[in-house]
DNA sequence: CACGGATATATCAGATATGATATAAAAGAT
DNA sequence: ATCTTTTATATCATATCTGATATATCCGTG
């Protein structure tokens, strides 16, 4: 992984780390982060054409501000809400396993 | 939904409550326990061909009682376990997704 | 430029998920 | 039937995720 993409990663709040702990990161976890970012670019694409953040954070009962972190893909953000997110702008479970498939 | 599935997913620890509590499950959160059962179910099918609860608990760094927990749909699992689970089985996004993509 | 709506960042207390442990129940083998 | 392995259930302290709030920054329009 080149330098860039590393430390937008860490901006993020991932725990990419040194050099030496981000050579730990096995596939799996490499790719489960893949998933999530996956999820919130194709978020935040669904949620523009539609609706403000403020109008999806009212759906989901959430806030504003944790709708920005579930769009920017901040590590603080599970699966689950960015899932219910989707959900909330429509995207029926094909979509979201579309987006999931992609990955990889 | 009848009595006997109602009362399945009670056992598991999701609240679905009383019948006017039901009744206000909006399609959203009925889709996303879907989404988990669906996960639960391939977990343990995957996991059941080439491993014990135990070994898969290691390689997820969790335990088997977690491992078992997952398996059974436990509404204390997040979709995320669920995900690591299954990447831990070597299932491909592109399974998981598939996985998804089969519900409702 | 100034204003307004939209989005981003920071912080926090409360809620939920976590792995660990103990132990029970089930399933298999001998 | 007994012993062993595997899976299920219960409980817990801690870590992580949560929505809320305050506020800053961005961005388009007058």
């Amino acid at each position: 992984m080149d330098k860039a993409k590393r430390k937008k990663l860490e901006d993020k709040g991932w725990k990419v780390g040194t050099v030496s702990e981000f050579l730990d990161l096995t596939p799996e976890e490499t790719t489960l982060i893949e998933i999530k970012l996956a999820l919130s670019r194709n978020l935040k694409e669904r949620r523009q054409k539609s609706m403000t953040q403020t109008e999806l954070a009212d759906k989901l009962h959430s806030s504003q501000p944790r709708v920005a972190n579930a769009e920017n893909g901040d590590a603080s953000v599970s699966i689950e809400l960015l899932i219910r997110a989707m959900l909330a702008t429509g995207a029926t479970p094909q979509e979201i396993g579309q987006v999931i498939a992609q990955v990889g």
